[in-house]
DNA sequence: GAGTGGTCTAGACCACAGG
DNA sequence: CTGTGGTCTAGACCACTCG
């Protein structure tokens, strides 16, 4: 398959759905992972593509954005734009804000939960601070330990505004299934890591020696407007949990 | 001071250089920063601050898109374009790629090294994968125990391809410097963050109890090329540092 | 319906890489 | 010098919000 034929506007620009730098862009990502675009050669120049696919050069551009963010595409200036291999990839999934359910998926394994708390409660000072509650709110948290693999993971506990949650014990598996059906799911985060010693009381629910090494991970979750939606604290095992993080340099 | 005037290019159009969106850009965030544009309220339509600094909506829409990105601003189609509350926003530091030098002085302490080891040696496997290296490449490598306001932080030991870094001598202080100078500065690093208990050696280097937990943290830099420029595995102590990450739902 | 952001176009000029 | 990506424009239409 010749890159001309493949980026024909006929052969693939009706057969999906909404705006054409993304669909663009798709076509490019599956010209990658089918190998009709290798790593270390160019793409055709932005204009050729523009031409090729009918598009005008800006739609191209804002196609090839994206991949240019994620790592997939190198452009140097009077040269070209460049497949990368695939090993200097970021993986897509890095700096993506998952539910645990998910994250297990990704590594292959099912997950479960065991309820330790779930219901509505007068909120600590901490979170009426992080979830800038008013002074007669109440609070939708959830506890859980977290079990992937037959081996407790984590424990989780979960806080919301009661607006965002409204009845927790509607959450059986993942929260964020739950909050994508009211339509409150995040779309950032921000996570603080932290090293801890695990408690007596902590290591045993997590099936480790007292005194093991765990992650300690604060997450505050905030939607499109900007509204702190979820304030979690989590410990992880140290020793079956690693999590993987992606750093960028500054533009400023 | 007004919106409107605020915006006027003849008072800032030409005093800063490079690109008009990058220079529209920042006028925003000097106005954010200043209280000319306040959270919570609109900014003006894209087409009126088209037409109040002389540019065009594109290039309007590229300053501000940048700023949505940031959490800075939020676009809601149909209704406007609203400045976010400062505590909702994302610092921009925290996706960023720091040395540890810069890490230091963002948190306000001064940071010095000692070294343990550093030179040209044989690769290990790992580091003849994760570099890329030939069969008879040597590697650089730097080894130091950093300490910051008169406290250890943590031990790093740093691996580089011998052409990125051919005289590891010369780093004294910050790496990056080093790497800055001769043009060999990653964009963007990978890294990997696990919870271990610290063994004897590592903490009496740290001086902290042995046993006590620490972060581990395996970064992978990489250069605007997409080549690996760095391979670096570092043992934080558990009760001085905390790692934060910025996570992003995915828009595919 | 009026006003906003979201997408798209055709064409221009600039800055840089490489023969 | 030619060809590439980087920036910028003026204008159009669509999709959505809100009164």
């Amino acid at each position: 398959m010749n890159v001309a034929k493949f980026l024909d506007p006929n052969s693939w620009i009706d057969g999906s759905i909404g705006p054409l730098y993304v669909r663009l862009r798709k076509r490019i990502e599956d010209g990658i992972e089918s190998g009709v675009l290798e790593p270390n050669t160019p793409l055709p120049p932005e204009r050729e593509i523009a031409s090729l696919t009918a598009l005008s050069r800006v739609t191209v551009r804002k196609a090839i954005e994206e991949l240019v963010d994620r790592g997939v595409i190198v452009q140097i200036q009077g040269s070209g734009s460049f497949v990368t291999e695939k090993k200097a990839r970021v993986e897509q999934s890095l700096s993506r804000l998952t539910s645990f359910t998910e994250d297990m998926e990704r590594r292959g394994m099912a997950s479960e939960s065991k309820w330790l708390e779930r219901g509505i409660f007068i909120p600590s000072p901490d979170e009426v601070v992080v979830l800038a509650l008013g002074a007669s709110d109440s609070v939708s948290r959830i506890t859980r330990l977290r079990i992937a693999g037959d081996r407790p993971m984590a424990l989780e506990r979960a806080s919301l505004p009661l607006d965002i949650l409204p009845n927790p014990t509607a959450v059986e598996k993942s929260l964020y299934e739950v909050l994508q059906a009211s339509g409150n799911l995040p779309v950032r985060a921000i996570q603080k890591i932290s090293a801890i010693n695990l408690d007596e009381k902590d290591a045993e629910l997590l099936g480790v020696p007292e005194n093991s090494a765990g992650l300690h991970i604060e997450r505050t979750s905030y939607l499109s407007s900007g509204r702190v939606a979820e304030f979690t604290r989590s410990k992880y095992r140290g020793d079956a949990y690693d999590f993987v993080a992606e750093l960028r340099l500054a533009t400023n």
